[in-house]
DNA sequence: ACCAGCATGTAACCGGTTACATGATTGC
DNA sequence: GCAATCATGTAACCGGTTACATGCTGGT
């Protein structure tokens, strides 16, 4: 079981319904995790079977009604035990690797669009975690912020999230390019 | 199926055997693919009933026998369309990530532990990768080879895996020096 | 009228992980 | 003598993906 963690330390943040997980789950939360609304609901029924998160129905009128769930002490107790365990890194799996890795050997015509889109998805993802980071660390400095602020995990994880995207966007932007100027070069002949 | 793309990839560097692939796959193949020895051999197998690689025995005398394997014309038109079609964005899932999550909550001295370890094996790869660079362009510059060298596919790839693993690195050091400063300011109280 | 958003699930499947298994040679 | 490297597999399991299912409200 992964998901689960991931979940108890989404939910540090406070109250949340399987719904707004699953909004957050989407994007990646942060770029660090990322699981469909069905993988949620089914987690969560879990985790509070297992009495890690207690949630309460919030009956509502114009809308369906909806469960909040917030981490027990028990919930923390398993966080603590899962940061203090060692893990396995994590390793990248990435199909648009594996298509560059063959792209001198295949038409790069698709695979020219497919960078574009990510390209620009990074770039959209950049902008996203930094409207994010403002508004976790209000209008103090950042250094200020890591220093002093009472939830940094969040901060720190978004911090890594921009960079990864950065790094993603601007690989694509330079592979591109080179495809294409070969691309250039070979039609020339 | 995700993995027999990965391997297509690789076997299009030359003849490789199982366990040179499990080597190869071992360090994630340039960041861009992880994957065990099993996994590898069942796919091979596979690939190989369904004629997209083709084998062959070598008898070695000190050594066990071995198998070669290279990708054959339908193969590499599975590549081709694998290549044309699109393919949904990857997402990083990282335990480690959940755990930066959740430091504000929970004790952090192994985490610092882990991070510190992280960013060494950073490096390791770092260095890893940079001398695979080197021994793929050989004495002419970067621009040089990726505009005329033939097999540019790895290069890109492995371009990827170094920026990748120094973001790694930084972030790992930058996440040290903040949970760890925070530390000493909780301590003194 | 129709689509987007809110809100929550079940069931089948598949691919990747973990555990188990074997056996020879070379170097410390 | 023991560990590491070469070399190749099988079987059970589990977690993540895909497909399917429901129903109400608010805006264009």
């Amino acid at each position: 079981m992964a998901l689960r963690h991931a979940v108890l330390a989404a939910l540090l943040d406070g109250e949340l319904s399987g719904y707004q997980l699953a909004k957050a789950f989407d994007v990646g939360v942060a770029n660090f995790w990322y699981a469909q609304p069905q993988q949620l609901y089914a987690e969560l029924t879990r985790l509070e079977r297992e009495g890690l998160i207690a949630g309460r129905e919030v009956v509502q009128e114009s809308r369906p009604n909806k469960r909040l769930f917030q981490v027990t002490d028990a919930g923390l107790a398993e966080l603590e035990t899962f940061t203090a365990a060692a893990t396995k890194p994590s390793f990248v799996r990435d199909d648009l690797l594996v298509k560059v890795q063959a792209a001198d050997r295949v038409d790069t015509a698709a695979l020219l669009t497919e960078l574009t889109e990510r390209a620009q998805m990074a770039q959209a993802k950049i902008d996203l975690f930094r409207s994010l980071l403002r508004r976790l660390r209000g209008d103090r400095t950042e250094e200020e912020f890591l220093r002093h602020g009472d939830r940094v995990g969040p901060y720190l994880t978004c911090l890594r999230g921009v960079a990864f995207e950065q790094e993603n966007r601007d690989w694509c932007v330079r592979t591109i390019a080179v495809l294409e100027e070969r691309r250039q070069l070979h039609a020339r002949h």
